[in-house]
DNA sequence: GAGGCGTGGAG
DNA sequence: TCTCCAAGCCT
């Protein structure tokens, strides 16, 4: 790898600067250095593109002004307004944190980046943007752009992938940081890594730093960041069941454990619990239906009778796992009582207020295009 | 330290 | 349809 003299570490932040003030992007949380702004921006950022983030960062703001109104708002609000924007882990370390500002510390922020890492949900990276921006502290935020761009820069090998490769980045960037605008630096630092160093389609050529990008000199910038890959998700088999009665469609609130907490879906049934996940065969699904017949009876006090609703399973891909679920229709003539399951019978017009997660979404659009061919 | 955790866009 | 990627954190 390459390393830099002082001019060159001078020069470098003064092209990346001046390039900055001209051609930096005007972003909704760029307005002001508010804390509970740049906090809120940054969580919404992670793993996650501008162009997404903007809309719902305006409604965030317009629901829940101030770090007081987070810390107060009620839970379905606040997973109501993060819907869509997945990772919904987030949205409850948030608002942890945001009660963490409140009670214990009065609403006086940490101003370091290693005590806001004692806040729920911010990691080493989310504290030195904030400490960076916010308060002006000199430290380097490394996320996947700056990863990217000083690997690129400087042609380092190590592996991003592996966590240890944090602190020997960290250490690499801190002397080059800008002491006299930290927080430019880094936002900067992202500019150029969703611009001209980009992770494909990267046009090196007319970056404002090309003068001092090693990889793009020696030709090799698709060999940087070295990033071993993670694996493939594993295919996961449920069962969707859709059981609507008088009162409404039977639906549940995932819990605290699962994946989606708090987040309502129809029942899903692993096939696994069921038979063969990977048999497709008419003869399984009957043997299948049977089980679930007799279980759900038993267990939840639902006289459900289920008839495929046909077609392909509806798919969603998350990081980790890829869901097939086969949906089922349950017509009931009564509405039975839900004496010990936790689920409730919502009315079709209520379903949309709840909390709902993709694929829900896609579980309620392929049974309404049913409903409707049905009647042609 | 490896794996869990969502969604949408680009090619 | 499939693959990879996008301002990570938690366990």
């Amino acid at each position: 790898m390459e390393t830099w003299s002082t001019a060159t570490i001078q020069a470098f932040r003064h092209a990346l600067l001046t390039w900055y003030d001209q051609e930096g992007r005007d972003l909704p949380w760029r307005h002001d250095h508010d804390p509970y702004h740049v906090w809120v921006s940054e969580i919404m950022l992670q793993q996650t593109q501008v162009n997404t983030v903007i809309p719902y960062y305006q409604r965030f703001m317009a629901a829940f002004p101030t770090v007081t109104a987070l810390a107060r708002a009620s839970e379905p609000d606040l997973l109501k307004a993060w819907q869509g924007l997945g990772y919904y882990s987030r949205a409850r370390n948030l608002q942890r944190a945001a009660r963490q500002i409140v009670d214990d510390y009065h609403e006086e922020w940490p101003r370091t980046a290693a005590s806001l890492q004692d806040l729920s949900g911010i990691g080493p990276y989310t504290a030195s943007a904030i400490a960076s921006i916010a308060f002006g502290q000199v430290v380097p935020a490394v996320d996947g752009n700056a990863f990217r761009v000083f690997a690129r820069l400087l042609k380092i090998d190590a592996d991003i992938a592996q966590p240890k490769t944090r602190q020997l980045f960290t250490e690499i960037i801190q002397p080059i940081v800008d002491p006299q605008r930290p927080g430019d630096f880094n936002q900067a630092i992202m500019d150029l890594g969703s611009s001209y160093m980009t992770a494909q389609k990267s046009d090196p050529a007319h970056s404002p730093v090309r003068a001092f990008d090693a990889s793009w000199r020696t030709g090799t910038v698709d060999q940087y960041p070295v990033k071993t890959k993670k694996p493939r998700p594993k295919l996961v088999p449920y069962y969707g069941l859709i059981i609507h009665a008088p009162a409404g469609y039977l639906l549940v609130q995932r819990t605290r454990q699962q994946m989606l907490a708090g987040y309502w879906s129809y029942p899903l049934v692993p096939q696994a619990e069921l038979q063969d996940p990977e048999a497709t065969a008419p003869a399984t699904l009957t043997a299948d239906l049977a089980t679930l017949h007799q279980r759900w009876a038993a267990d939840y006090q639902i006289p459900a009778t289920f008839a495929p609703l046909g077609g392909a399973p509806v798919s969603h891909t998350y990081t980790h796992q890829r869901w097939q679920v086969k949906l089922l229709v349950a017509t009931l003539t009564k509405t039975p009582p839900l004496t010990f399951y936790p689920g409730k019978w919502v009315p079709a017009a209520e379903i949309a207020a709840l909390p709902l997660p993709k694929v829900q979404e896609k579980m309620m659009t392929r049974w309404a295009q049913r409903q409707a061919a049905a009647k042609q």
